[in-house]
DNA sequence: GTATAATCCAAGTAATTGCTTTGATTACTC
DNA sequence: GAGTAATCAAAGCAATTACTTGGATTATAC
């Protein structure tokens, strides 16, 4: 940390244009996407990412301001990522509707998580300003909204029945418990029990669908 | 970071034997858990603290094998804290009992832990090994522990009808919706709301005392 | 009052890191 | 094929950081 940047710069210096420019920007992004999930935030250095993309240091500062855009780009992508297969997911889980859909939808947003569960940790644990990105401050919002479509198209009234906090204490308690079995699980209780029994409480907290 | 060291050492070098040693030892602890609050995890350094500390840099690591093993002593420092005024809490719940022992008991945590609000964000959010820490580890259990007997004394038994998953949930609902008031209170929902709907969702998850 | 322990002083080392510079080379656009 | 954009190569700079050294000074224990 040779200089300090009081005011923390997120965005990319400039887009690339050409196809050439968008590989070298898309490389830089993966590579230091692995080395945060490898190493870690410390430990991720531009040059270390520019060396592990195949593309000069200067090319880098090209495109970014510096480390913390970069890893904000991460983010981003990350988001993105996961949102889409949310999204995804909670289509089939609609499709499939009935009885399941509630163990369907949590079991599809564990496993979409755990594919991710590396980077996450890093953004969850280490990276300082992972909350004040605005792609990542989004995901709540998404996450509820999802959630009240798949309850909604399966056989249930959601938001009415339920106040904010209701909602927000619901949400925390799907979120927290997904992320406890992914980045820590607890010794002496099976990660599957945690999700079965969550499964159950968030069915039980439910107003019953009729 | 000059130098990795690859197998993290938490434990201090030596442990302060004379009165004046003792009170370098916890100037340096105190300096380092005043900078970690206001400056974060990584603009804490080594230097900075024994300045701050009024000690000199050598003296720091004569103690200290490095900037971790402080940071270490922070934490166990801060959970001891902790623990001790939940324990002090939980008696004072279970003398006044009564109804409100599950309302009372959640205020108290969150007036606590809101004391420590500043450390509490950097060991959740940027110190990268605070979980691996031994004293941090057994906070779950303790809270538990105290929550169990809060329970009991208060008029109903709590570990018999829950099982152990279910009760992991129920801490999990209570720790993360507490932090998330205090750490990160989501715009649009009052923390007051958050934590009245958290003692109604609370009493009505638990078995009915009888 | 002497031996031992603790602290200071102050300078310094070795390594890392973020980021820049300059000029040459290569690819793309039209 | 000319002009522009992208990339590279290589060196380097300024700052920071963790940590050490070795001798002088001061406090403490017995």
């Amino acid at each position: 940390m040779a200089t300090v940047r009081q005011p923390l710069d997120f965005s990319p210096r400039k887009r690339p244009s050409q196809r050439r420019s968008r590989e070298t920007f898309d490389a830089l992004v993966e590579a230091c996407a692995g080395l945060l999930a490898r190493r870690g935030y410390a430990e991720t250095t531009t040059n270390h990412i520019a060396e592990r993309a195949g593309v000069n240091i200067a090319s880098l500062y090209e495109y970014f301001p510096g480390k913390d855009a970069i890893v904000a780009q991460v983010a981003e992508r990350l988001v993105e990522r996961v949102l889409a297969r949310l999204a995804e997911a909670a289509d089939e889980v609609m499709a499939a509707g009935g009885e399941d859909a509630v163990r369907l939808w949590i079991e599809r947003i564990h496993e979409i998580v755990s594919r991710e569960r590396e980077l996450v940790a890093v953004f969850v644990y280490q990276v300082p300003y992972t909350r004040e990105l605005a792609p990542v401050e989004a995901v709540g919002a998404r996450l509820l909204e999802l959630s009240q479509e798949v309850r909604r198209r399966a056989g249930g009234t959601l938001a009415r029945e339920l106040s904010d906090a209701g909602l927000h204490l619901l949400i925390n308690l799907v979120t927290s418990t997904i992320l406890q079995c992914i980045l820590d699980p607890p010794p002496g209780v099976a990660p599957r029990e945690l999700l079965d029994e969550l499964v159950r409480r968030v069915e039980a907290w439910l107003p019953r669908p009729r």
